[in-house]
DNA sequence: GACCAGGCACATC
DNA sequence: GATGTGCATGGT
């Protein structure tokens, strides 16, 4: 059993949860067909934009660099850093992110054989998600980002999103443990590539509109009948 | 004008 | 190992 709130889950009530809260979302919403991005250089580009900046912001500097054809490693890599600045100024801490965007291009454009050997399907997931982990500016979600949706390779995605709701559902005990969250929930989850994007997907959506962070809608929510929270 | 958004690295205790 | 701080723009 654990001990989640002051109130008790048991195992078999989230081993019930997990995967039932996947069926409602997508009833409501429908499949998500994720991530906002057509090819695997604009959805890593993306994944490092976005990161702690709302998607809005995002899709501005993307739209920038969409006009001047730098929306791949290897034309992004030969810009020069104020230009890219420039462009990706909108997304926000642009010159972090310029810095970061520079380096991860040099880094998987200069691995032996080529990006696609960087991501080639032979190796174990494991071993690349610790090359994308060593590299600077990417860290547990920007790297699960990149190898579920980019690389199709089945990496659970834990957000902002994905710990708030979790919390509020009461299935998970609040802190920020990366790992810890992803394991409850891959644990208790068919692994499968689809249903790993489109539950992230999902959860966002559900974010997006019911699960701000000061202010939980209650009233409509698809999730209303499992949450423990309900009316609080 | 404050608060927030699909993180991460680094400093400090 | 936990906790705090800088990074920065645009929307509400």
């Amino acid at each position: 059993m654990f001990v989640i709130e002051k109130e008790i889950i048991s195992k078999d009530e989230i081993a019930f949860l997990i995967p039932q809260i996947y069926k409602l979302l997508h009833v409501r919403f429908g499949h998500r067909h994720w991530w906002p991005g057509d090819t695997r250089d604009e959805i890593m580009i993306g994944a490092i934009l976005t990161q702690n900046t709302a998607w809005t912001n995002v899709e501005k500097a993307i739209k920038n660099l969409k006009k001047v054809d730098c929306l791949s490693l290897d034309r992004l890599a030969s810009t020069s850093r104020s230009e890219l600045e420039k462009m990706i100024r909108p997304s926000g801490y642009f010159r972090q992110k310029a810095e970061r965007l520079m380096n991860f291009a040099r880094i998987v454009l200069d691995y032996p054989d080529g990006p696609d050997a960087f991501f080639h399907h032979s190796q174990n997931l494991d071993e690349i998600r610790d090359r994308l982990l060593n590299i600077n500016g990417v860290g547990p979600e920007t790297a699960d980002s990149i190898l579920l949706y980019a690389a199709s390779f089945p990496s659970f995605v834990i957000d902002a999103y994905t710990f708030r709701i979790f919390t509020r559902m009461a299935l998970y005990d609040g802190k920020k443990d990366y790992m810890k969250l992803q394991k409850l929930i891959t644990d208790n989850l068919e692994l499968d590539l689809d249903l790993y994007r489109d539950y992230h997907a999902q959860l966002v959506e559900l974010g997006k509109r019911y699960c701000r962070n000061r202010r939980p809608v209650c009233d409509t929510c698809p999730l209303n009948e499992l949450c423990p929270k309900k009316g609080a």
